[in-house]
DNA sequence: AAATAGCACTCATTACTTGACAGTGCTAAT
DNA sequence: ATTAGCACTGTCAAGTAATGAGTGCTATTT
């Protein structure tokens, strides 16, 4: 058990350490605290053997760990003294774009800007909703725009140019006849029941030599599946001090640029808030990073989620509350609707 | 006038410090051409007179200039000698994907990775189409998905929540109007067209208690006027030498994040090949960068421009024949459709 | 028993020096 | 016109030394 010096001295040190980024000394501590340096420099040692502190060579100051760390979100972390500038978040919810989409942009934004790390949303997920409407806008005789529209409102277009040998008209009957039949299916079993009803429904033939239309339908649901994320501010990353190392700093760009972020907040709960430190994100280019994880309701069902990447050593007092409260305006915002 | 010779000493200076990023000097060059280190120092501190040449320092071999790339580029580059590798491009095209935008992102994707360079794409423009078509697809009483579709099958959406006093049947007779009135009008015409027609048509007292239409349209149109890109390998450039220094990197990586990489290929030659050099791109953070553009064609009236953005030092040799394979692909795809 | 003062010791950081080396420009010889 | 030779210039890497912040431990004080 940690006693409640200990407690503060732990306190302190992260708070210290957030700020400078340079190690914590005891002499440090001992003017924010009335005991003397070497009464604090035990304390340091226990809280070391404890797995709470680290040093980065045998004669520096202090770090927390990544124990150090959870147990200071967990337990020790108090409202920031400054309170919050929510200003920016208010105007935005104020003053809201018609599209939903961008009212998470623009929020994440904010937020990367507010608090200068990174931020990632996930938004909804088309591949949760069911099919309501597919429609065919012809253009030109052989151009036309097939769309695809679900119950969320989400909504995926292919243009399409028609073989010779099709007509339009040809190309809408196929378009009734895939409304008829997959009206209110979930995107996930689309591929498997429209198999199913070709067969059923005696449109192989005509499906058949619409082989382009089939395949553009298709690959309209193939991009439900992919999941939109907004990502933003990673160059805010460079400004931290721990990527001053320029072998850091590819490996996290080239991190950014590939579509693996999504795998940061897999598995969160989505209950409540998550904290990954370090390595427990099971990244090597964000083992001195933390993700804050926060759920939002987008329906009854479905859940987003907001997450902001920044150093190990973030500014939890601050992120946190930030995130708590963007992701209660986008849940109420997602409810009105 | 440069003698023959010192056109070869330039070329290989060039074609040298491409290959290794490091400055040239006589001894280098001696070994490649049959004349003693002392004779190229005369013709490199020519060079240098005129311009096509720099040092670094005092004593240092010679780097290319910016005039000493263009008259590379223009004059001097001949044919790589090891035939460029086109069969990942070809692949592409002999595999299109249905979505025509997914060609050009795969296509510079895939030029990115070839080269290890950064890839910009400017595809059709929506803003100098046509509306085509306005349609609103109700989902629920209250809620609904506004399309606009244009003649060259763009198409921007938007989902709306109707105000308790709106039913859904004005809502779509407003719909019918606008389509009435804003049939095959260049969207950079809209919004005077609408002023007008509001007026004209009676329709104000409609529009007015659907406010939220309204402005859910002007914003799908405003979002029409944005410019869609594709920036794809920002990270590559992080593994050019000459990004070896970290307040480079954070510049270029900040320039990257904004959109004002647009600016880069603004006002280039829609007729042909244009090859910005270092401080020519007018971009604090591109003053080491080259920037090659190449138009294509997407319909009779428009162009797209690709781009590659590299460091000045860029295999230009290898850059440009790629860019304008992959341009003529893309100028054929718009025309069969 | 808890807290503190004092001291030897450990690393990191910075500044300075040095030598090796790659290259130049110029002059004199071919 | 070309080349050999040489003095000179600047960069880079390695080595050295001084500085300083911080620790752990022990003996002493409260």
């Amino acid at each position: 058990m940690l006693s409640d010096r200990q407690k503060e001295v732990l306190k302190l040190i992260v708070e210290e350490f957030v700020k400078t980024a340079e190690p914590v000394g005891s002499r440090t501590l001992s003017k924010k605290l009335s005991f003397s340096s070497a009464t604090l420099r035990n304390d340091m040692a226990d809280l070391e053997e404890e797995g709470y502190l680290e040093k980065t060579h045998s004669s520096s100051g202090r770090v927390p760990s990544e124990q150090g760390y959870h147990y200071y979100v967990e337990h020790l972390m108090s409202e920031s003294d400054e309170p919050i500038d929510l200003k920016v978040i208010d105007d935005l919810f104020d003053n809201l774009p018609t599209d939903k989409d961008l009212v998470i942009a623009e929020a994440m934004k904010r937020l990367s800007e507010l608090t200068n790390y990174t931020t990632l949303a996930l938004g909804s997920q088309a591949k949760y909703s069911t099919v309501k409407k597919i429609e065919l806008i012809p253009l030109y005789e052989r151009t036309g725009v097939l769309l695809v529209v679900t119950n969320q409102g989400h909504l995926e277009n292919k243009q399409i140019v028609f073989p010779e040998s099709v007509n339009i008209d040809d190309a809408k009957e196929v378009v009734n006849i895939l409304n008829d039949v997959l009206k209110d299916v979930p995107i996930a079993n689309v591929s498997e029941k429209l198999h199913y009803e070709i067969n059923a429904k005696h449109i192989e033939d005509l499906m058949q030599y619409n082989e382009r239309i089939l395949n553009a339908f298709l690959d309209a649901f193939t991009q439900f599946a992919e999941s939109k994320y907004f990502l933003t501010g990673q160059s805010n990353m460079l400004d931290q001090p721990e990527f001053s190392d320029l072998g850091r700093v590819k490996e996290l760009m080239k991190f950014f640029e590939k579509n693996d972020v999504l795998k940061l907040v897999e598995h969160a709960d989505n209950r409540g808030m998550t904290v990954r430190i370090g390595t427990e994100n099971q990244v090597q280019a964000m083992k001195d990073c933390s993700v804050v994880m926060v759920p939002y309701d987008l329906n009854q069902n479905e859940k987003g989620t907001l997450a902001v990447v920044g150093p190990t050593r973030m500014e939890y007092q601050k992120v946190i509350p930030l995130l708590k409260y963007i992701a209660s305006h986008l849940s109420k915002l997602y409810k009105e609707s």
